[in-house]
DNA sequence: TCCTTTTAGTTTACCGTTATACCAATAATA
DNA sequence: TATTATTGGTATAACGGTAAACTAAAAGGA
């Protein structure tokens, strides 16, 4: 834990010649008094105090990786975490601000303390929020000059920089393979549409295939919930109660799809005999289901890499205008249709 | 952004009477500085600079929850995640730093760079680690006086605070079990054994259940390897070109055994009929697998609070002495035994 | 009235680092 | 020899916040 000033000491020299060497500003040290302090600095194991150097520098080189949600009181309810989507993201965020020499911080957050609680107290230099995030918030982050990065939000976007996948395409081509094997009663199932987020546009995706395929879509074809496998489930019970109103399901996420499937089996449906489904994500656990789950395939960790590539070019002035960038998705095949 | 001098020059009053107001060390302003200052900082929306403070109090207010293990080059290789046990385990530390006043900072870490690059560096006030760790790093973190709990970790851990979970006990629940559903050929599925963490006890606990039962072990049960999904898999392609050799497998995760499961079944053999499975953690996608994974339950959830609150007890010097947790496990029969 | 408290502040110094300005000694040039 | 440039540093101030010591003015007590 020593400081600079005590490596000048034991040097007998100024801190900023110290300062100097660490940062190689050689030409103002001569090579034995450089020698002389790199031999300390290794013996004493230094490293900077980064508060100090942030402090001067006003820069933090953590960035702030947030969810922005209701924040639940009890942890054990708050199942986000449990959708592999998540922890593929985080991973691949994390390796690649490691890569670029940033810090990752995480935080679940609500809204409010979004900006009182961590933007402003941290000097975070930049921020990558996943999921729908309201209009103020969006705002509030071009007050404060720090660089953010939406992930998956749609709503007002074209003065942000964001990262989304092909939802509208995603949805249309599922919904068209569907069409394609033969099936005319397709339900559908998602979390909130009213929301300006990847469910609605992969529901967009669902009624412009129906439309393209003279399908009229029916009221009673959508099923809208909080998106778990749980819930999934339940739907899929529902579902099962009408089992002729259907024979296929285009469901906007891998883990509520397997959900349904578990439900609609658990309630004497054959999937994909008696009703069909498909997903959207492509995660590994699609492969745990039997049937295993064909869907629509997402590349998740290149969506991490995108959305940190995207922040660091903004960090080092490399982008100046606001990017938007759309990840492409491809149809699995497997068992399930 | 405005720093507390701004504030102080806005109120005409020095910076000290500002900062006696955030701290609300009342006894040193009158009441209508006081109101005046407060109207002001609630106007400029001021949040104190966290590097300044930590710089003068010498300490963060960041937790470091790390992973030491091989850092890859790839993010796509890196599949810890994919185990839903270190999402809801982040989840849950996650919630209870915040709650504690904590803010979390998390990265994979390779040991080497475990001292140089964070703990130092950043001042963290304290350390979760989860998994096994060599002992030249734990010592370490005695010599610079920083809390840490070890999550996981059983070798040497006299000194050190720990989490661990009844990881032999629950090995040996879940062979007994088999051994009372009248197995009597039982494989064991594990991680390397040669590291003392989680799977060597999990295998010493599957090894005093076949002694107490005078089932001799033969060393062919015993099949190492990486911890995936996918290895799982592979593993079961061995099991089932020996089909006759085992009546049941413990394995010794949850994630493994669903891809030994899925395995045994795409080489032809049927669960439970042909061969019993047991698993271990007691995660939601035991359920997605059929059958469905019998399993040791352990509450990931519990772990992570339990892990915070020691920490947090720590810091606070509520307990000097280390503590060794062990949390209990239960044994949830499913269908694949 | 004089002395002591109390009130309501202010001033100073420091946390560790770094940019900038400065300076002394030596080397190069005219 | 006098002047200028280079080398190898040092001294100072600043980033924003806070603990501790200090002080001026008002209030209270004898």
């Amino acid at each position: 834990m020593a400081s600079i000033v005590e490596i000048a000491k034991m040097a007998k020299v100024s801190k900023m010649t110290v300062s100097n060497v660490i940062h190689k500003k050689y030409e103002k040290v001569s090579k034995e008094t450089r020698e002389r302090i790199e031999r300390i600095l290794v013996e004493t194991n230094y490293t900077p105090n980064l508060f100090a150097r942030n402090l001067k520098s006003n820069s933090s080189k953590i960035i702030l990786f947030t969810i922005p949600q209701t924040i639940e009181n009890d942890p054990y309810k708050n199942t986000a975490f449990n959708n592999p989507f998540y922890g593929e993201l985080i991973n691949s965020i994390e390796f690649n601000l490691r890569k670029s020499g940033y810090y990752l911080m995480f935080r679940f957050v609500s809204d409010e303390e979004i900006l009182s609680n961590l933007v402003l107290n941290w000097n975070v230099d930049g921020v990558i929020i996943l999921g729908a995030v309201k209009k103020e918030i969006r705002t509030v982050f071009k007050d404060i000059n720090v660089p953010v990065v939406f992930i998956d939000t749609y709503a007002d976007l074209e003065e942000s920089d964001s990262i989304v996948t092909e939802d509208e395409q995603g949805g249309f081509i599922a919904t068209n393979h569907l069409i394609r094997r033969g099936k005319r009663k397709i339900g559908v199932v998602v979390s909130s549409i009213k929301e300006i987020g990847v469910a609605s546009k992969r529901y967009d995706g669902y009624r412009r295939a129906l439309d393209e395929n003279n399908i009229p879509f029916d009221d009673k074809w959508l099923f809208e919930g909080f998106p778990s496998f749980e819930f999934g489930a339940l739907i899929a019970q529902r579902i099962a109660k009408e089992k002729d109103a259907f024979d296929a399901l285009f469901v906007y996420s891998d883990v509520m799809a397997i959900g349904v499937i578990k439900g609609l089996k658990d309630h004497g449906l054959r999937v994909p005999q008696d009703i069909s489904v498909i997903g959207f994500d492509g995660l590994y656990i699609g492969d745990l289901c039997e049937p295993r789950l064909t869907t629509i395939k997402q590349d998740i960790t290149a969506k991490g890499y995108m959305a940190v590539d995207l922040l660091v070019r903004k960090l080092d002035g490399r982008s100046l205008a606001p990017e938007h960038l759309t990840l492409p998705v491809k149809l699995i095949e497997k068992e399930s249709v």
